[in-house]
DNA sequence: CTTAAATATGTTATATTATAACAAACGTTA
DNA sequence: TAACGTTTGTTATAATATAACATATTTAAG
C-alpha cells in the first residue's frame, strides 16, 4: 500500500523546475524562475526543497549549493547517493551503480560508528568537454 | 628533492588554528579566532583556506562548510577525500583505506568520463555519541 | 461535524558564507 | 635593480541560508 505522500503547492512548483532543468540549479535560480508564480522568498524555497530531499525527490549537490531530481525513477530516501560532475560544463549526473552502492553502504570502519548515510562526488571532464 | 613549499604568514597562522582545532573551522571562526593577530577581513582567511587546500594540507567538508586539517601526514594535493561525520557531536575523521581509495579511484563510467578527483562523505552516530 | 494538531504558506528581517576589485608591500630571480 | 609573481590589506557587495511570527490549510480524532 504505497501511499505515494502527495506533493503541497510550492514543492511541487520547485519540484518541476529542477526536473525540467538540464543541470543543477541554485536555490535563488530557482527563486527568480518562480516569482511570476507567486512565490517571493527565499524562505518558501528553502522549505520546499528541504521537504523533496526529506522524501528523496531531489539531491543537494554539496560542492555546489545545487539542487538535482532524483533519477532513480524516486529512490524513496536518499541514504546512497554519488554523482559524477564535469568541472568544465557543470553537467551533473547521478550514479546508479548497485555494485558501487553495495561496497560503501557496506563500508564501516573498523573502531568506528556504523554509517547511515553517504554522499560521493565524482569529478572530472565530461566526453562533449574533451 | 622534497621542495617543502614554504606557507606564508597568513597561511600559517590559519593553518595553525585549524590543526589544534578539535573539530572542523568554520571561515568566519577562524576569522574570529585571528583578529587579535591582525587579520581582519574575510578575504584574508578564504585566500588562505584555498591555497591550503591546494596544497592539500586542509580539506573542506562540503556538507558543513567546514575546514579541517589533513590527517595523512601531509597528502600532495587532495585527489581522494573521505570523511566520516558524526551525525550528533559533529566530529569529523578523515578515512584513510588504501582498498576504499583504490577502489574508488578505479572506479570509471562506463561510458561517461574518467574521474580526477573525488570526495566521500559518510554520515551516522559515532561511538561516544551512541 | 468540529475541534485540535500538524503541516504549509506568506512575509520581513537578518545571519552566514563567499567573492570582486583595487592598491600597496613583499620576494624572488634575472 | 628592475620586472614579475605572490601575498597582503581593505572596502564593498554578492550569494547562500535561516529566524521568527502571523495566518491559512490539511489531516486525523473525538
Amino acid at each position: 500500500m504505497t501511499l505515494l505522500q502527495s506533493l503541497s503547492k510550492n514543492q511541487q512548483i520547485v519540484l518541476d523546475i529542477i526536473k525540467k532543468a538540464k543541470g543543477p540549479l541554485k536555490a535563488y535560480s530557482i527563486l527568480f524562475n518562480v516569482q511570476k508564480k507567486g512565490i517571493n522568498a527565499p524562505q518558501q524555497i528553502y522549505r520546499a526543497l528541504d521537504k523533496l530531499i526529506e522524501m528523496g525527490k531531489i539531491h543537494k549537490i554539496e560542492s555546489k549549493n545545487a539542487f538535482v531530481a532524483c533519477k532513480s525513477s524516486d529512490c524513496e530516501i536518499s541514504k546512497a547517493t554519488a554523482f559524477s560532475i564535469c568541472e568544465s560544463c557543470e553537467v551533473v549526473d547521478e550514479i546508479s551503480d548497485a555494485k558501487l552502492s553495495k561496497y560503501l553502504s557496506g563500508f564501516n570502519r573498523k573502531k568506528g560508528m556504523k554509517f547511515k548515510r553517504f554522499n560521493l562526488e565524482f569529478f572530472g571532464i565530461c566526453k562533449k568537454c574533451k
